[in-house]
Parts: C-alpha cells; structure tokens; sequence
DNA sequence: TCTGGGGTCCTAGGACCC
DNA sequence: TCTGGGGTCCTAGGACCC
C-alpha cells in the first residue's frame, strides 16, 4: 500500500512578451528590449523586460521613464496581446501532449501533472527536457521548467534557473530547499510582508524556522503565521490547491493627466461599463454586484460595492448603478488619478427565476447588445459604441 | 517624471439576529 | 448605574500574483 508519487511540472516562458518581441523583430535579437509603455507616454509602467535590459536593472512594472533612465538605449515597444495570447495557446497545446492536467496560471505559465506517465514519457526529469525541446523547436521560445512532488516546490523550482533552466527539488529534500531560498524568492510572501519580517528581525527562512506558531500567528495574524510556520518546513499550504469559488470582471483606466470633472469621469465609467459588460456576454456570466474605484490624485485609493436583487441584464442598468456608486464616493475637491469598474461574484447558470419579471423595454435592449456582440465577433475591427463615447473625437 | 491593468483571497469592523 | 456572547452577512481596504 505505497502511496503514489505525485510529479508536477511548472512551466514558466522566460520574458515571454518581451522574448515574443525578439521572435518576431529578429533585428532586436540581443538587444534590451522593453515591452510596456513608450518613453514618452505618462504614467506607463514596464511590463516585461528582456534579459538584457534586465542587466541595465529595468524589470516589470517599474515606471517606463525610470526604465528609459536606466537604459536609453532600449528598444521600447507596445504589448500585442492578441499576438502573445496565439503563441501562448499553441504552447499550452504542447503542454497537454504530456497530460491531461494542463493547469494554466496566466498566458506564461502552467502546471503539468505528470503523475503516472513514466512508462509513457520515461523519467519525470526526461519528460520535462522534451517538452523545452519541443517549445524551442515548434515556436523558438525558451521555457524554464521546475520539478518537484508538489505544485508549490514545483513553482518556485521554475525560478531557480532562469532563463531557459530546469531544477529538480527530489522528494524529501522539500524543507532543506525551503531552508536556503531566501525570504523574498518565497511564493506568498511580498513587500509588506517582507518588510513586517524584517521589522521583526526575521531575514531568512531559517529565522522563521526557529519561531514557534505562536509567536509567528501573534505577529503576523493567524492565517499568515500559519502560512509561514507551514511553508518553511514545506508542509502544505494549499497554496495552488483551492479552486475559486467566485469570479470578477473589471476594467480600469489611469488619466494621463488628474481629472476634476465629474462630466469627463461619467463619461470614462460609460466606456468602461462598456468593454466589462461585454466581456460579460461573450463569457454568458450573471452578476448581481457594481463595484467603482477610484485612485485620487495622492494614490488613496478608495471603492465602493453594491448588491441589486436581481441580475444586470443590460448595459444601461450596469452604467446607472456604476454611476450613482461613483456619485456617492466621489469626493468632488480631489483629483481624480483612476477610475475602475467591475462585476462580481459572477455565476455562469441563470439562478435568478425572477428573471422574467423584466419588461419588453429591456428585452429589445438585451437583443440589441447580443446582436452588437455577435457584429463585434465577426468584424472585430469595428467597435459599436454608444454616442457619447464619439463626442470627444473628432 | 513617481507608482498599469486584471485578477484572487484575506481581514477588520459594523449590522443584525438570537 | 453601564450594557454578554455567539453567529452570519456585508463592505471596504489591503496584500499578493502575473
């Protein structure tokens, strides 16, 4: 009665949009490429650096001008996401040439159960080599590949070589390489906590080693204590094990410059009550819940939530309700840095019977918007919108 | 010239009920 | 003449991840 050994695979593509950029542009072969905003435009952040800008000390989500400061150099390009999201799907196909448990974490990475499938693939260790060979070989794209007996080692054994790197955490070594890693490389742990550990004297995995539950659940608080406690002694976390119960939608837009007026903001909720709820169709969800946020001008950042009785079938019921929240949080004196909206708790089954209590009125408008969705799905280039939206331009 | 956008999960505090 | 103690649900904010 041996229990079986389970082997998970993560799978990483190293600097992927940035990498894709160097596939498809072969003239910035080699060069520091840095995909996100463009040096001139405000408020941009990068979002993926090629490794040799990272060598200049540019990497994700620092502010594009610091990046240009750092590396002037530097080729800088915009995203293509549709482009990144093709190339993504042909590898995750690859990926599922080696099991059925493909699980995808975001557009550049996936865990791969291999449990059980030696005597199709050999090794684990000879099955995670192919599946880089054949990336490499099917779109010119390195992966880096972790191995471990657990989705959480698995994950943090990706890290350990990139680019382009393979690293086996064997069973039973799991707590001797927690005990190495150092703090910040810990999945789960980010600034703040970092920072907190700090404060406390805490630098290592081994200082969190060598409290006791206790002590880390009193200055950490009981669920963070626990998770620190568990994972420097590699016991289970949980970490990759949950599956979400609820899903949200949301859209937000950072202005280029503060807004003050409430006509500007109404009209930048409209457009994104727009793109949320269309998202919304295309994906045949239900949701129940506005919520609005709002970043002021000092990057306070403020939200507010409603629930209604009954599902939000039409645009115009969305926008009202986006509008009024934004109305009654909106504190008129302080600019406005960012606006966002979103939908919550969204279910995929119609659980609501009250449904058919709405008018005829709002069934022609519920056809209208399917019929732009399925317009919008065969002309992807056109964007029906409504009128307001059009004012501004000329 | 500070700090994107899209998500998920956790927590503290208040409302409400027994 | 001084106010317990659960439980549950909801909201807003925050931490973290890619």
């Amino acid at each position: 009665m041996s229990e079986i050994q389970h082997w998970y695979l993560h799978a990483d593509l190293d600097a992927f949009f940035a990498s894709v950029e160097q596939l498809d542009h072969p003239e910035y072969k080699g060069k520091p490429v840095i995909v996100g905003g463009l040096p001139g435009d405000k408020r941009s952040v990068v979002s993926t650096a090629s490794y040799e800008a990272r060598v200049f000390g540019v990497h994700s989500a620092m502010p594009t001008y610091q990046a240009y400061k750092l590396c002037p150099q530097g080729i800088f390009v915009h995203g293509r996401m549709q482009r990144y999201a093709e190339l993504s799907y042909q590898i995750m196909s690859i990926f599922k040439e080696y099991s059925p448990d493909v699980e995808q974490m975001s557009i550049d990475e996936a865990f791969i159960d291999i449990t059980g499938t030696e005597k199709l693939f050999g090794p684990p260790e000879e099955t995670a080599m192919r599946i880089k060979q054949q990336v490499k070989q099917m779109t010119g794209l390195t992966v880096s590949i972790g191995l471990a007996a657990t989705k959480y080692h698995a994950k943090l054994a990706s890290d350990m070589k990139k680019p382009d790197g393979f690293y086996f955490i064997p069973p039973g070594t799991e707590q001797a390489f927690m005990l190495q890693l150092p703090l910040k490389k810990v999945f789960g742990i980010g600034t703040k906590t970092l920072e907190n550990l700090n404060y406390h004297g805490i630098h290592t995995t081994r200082d969190v080693y060598e409290k006791s539950l206790d002590t880390l659940q009193f200055l950490f608080g009981r669920n963070t204590g626990q998770f620190l406690y568990n994972t420097v002694r590699a016991l289970e976390t949980e970490t990759f094990s949950r599956e979400s119960k609820t899903h949200s939608l949301s859209a937000e837009t950072t202005f280029p410059c503060d807004v003050y007026d409430v006509y500007s903001l109404e009209t930048a909720l409209l457009d994104l009550c727009h793109g949320v709820f269309f998202r919304l169709l295309r994906e045949n969800g239900f949701s129940k819940t506005v919520m609005v946020k709002i970043r002021y001008e000092d990057f306070t950042t403020v939200s507010i939530q409603e629930k209604t009785s009954s599902n939000i079938l039409i645009i115009d019921t969305f926008y009202e309700i986006a509008k009024r929240l934004l109305e009654k949080k909106y504190d008129v004196k302080r600019g406005v840095r960012l606006l966002g909206v979103g939908l919550e708790n969204i279910l995929h089954e119609e659980k609501d019977v009250q449904q058919e209590l709405f008018e005829d009125e709002n069934k022609k408008k519920q056809a209208v918007e399917k019929a732009i969705l399925s317009l919008e799905k065969k002309h992807p280039d056109i964007k029906i919108k409504k009128a307001r939206l059009f004012e501004k331009q000329k």
